[in-house]
DNA sequence: CCAACGATGGTCT
DNA sequence: GACCATCGTTGGC
């Protein structure tokens, strides 16, 4: 069952800890969420919406559940989904997937067999599931087909275990608790940080 | 295991 | 010209 359009009107933090568990797909590949981190228009100076809309950002101004593709350090691109009211500038960054289908094809695109390494990390689940900068600024809804597309279905795993952390790889805003992860998981990237606090 | 570093290009000042 | 919401490799322990 794919997640009904208001799931996604929750507040950007709570949305971030509701995606952990359900399933993101994308064409013949899929896996469950299993960290993210949530990115806010107000205090946040890591936020790519903080100071006004350009070109690059404009996606995270539209409404909950679009899709905020963009380019990082030239060669990886990062998935978000908008959240927030719409205008307000606020994301959920896609940081890892526990890999569920279509694993032979991550493997491939990724050219290693190491299941931690195929989704684990923004770009490296970006590479695993071939999504680009084609994405930017669809959303998860209006589908070109059944099984084409991007989408995030409810099954997964049910009742994580959520544990939260500070952001990972920023210079600003550091202090703030917006990362969230399933606790124990395998798959979350950057275990260096894992030093969290409960939720 | 882990720290350091370079690749690589779009975006913004 | 500086700055990246990153990752793979390298070289040390």
């Amino acid at each position: 069952m794919p997640l009904p359009r208001d799931f996604f009107d929750l507040p950007t933090p709570e949305l971030a800890k509701a995606l952990l568990g359900r399933t993101l797909t994308f064409g013949p590949c899929a896996g469950i969420i299993v960290e993210t981190e949530a990115y806010l228009f107000r205090d946040d100076p890591a936020c790519h919406a903080g100071r006004g809309r350009t070109a690059r950002n404009a996606a995270m101004f539209g409404p909950p559940g679009d899709v905020y593709v963009y380019l990082i350090y030239g060669m990886y691109h990062c998935l978000n989904i908008v959240a927030g009211p719409k205008g307000e500038g606020e994301a959920v960054l896609i940081r890892a997937l526990q890999p569920t289908e279509g694993i032979p094809l991550m493997e491939a695109r990724r050219k290693t067999q190491k299941p931690e390494n195929l989704c684990g990390g923004p770009g490296r689940l970006t590479q695993a599931l071939g999504i680009t900068g084609a994405l930017n600024g669809t959303d998860l809804f209006d589908r070109p087909g059944p099984e084409l597309g991007i989408g995030i279905r409810r099954d997964g795993i049910d009742g994580p275990e959520i544990q939260s952390s500070c952001r990972i790889g920023l210079s600003g805003g550091k202090d703030l608790q917006l990362r969230f992860f399933i606790s124990g998981n395998r798959f979350v990237s950057g275990k260096k940080v894992g030093h969290p606090m409960d939720d």
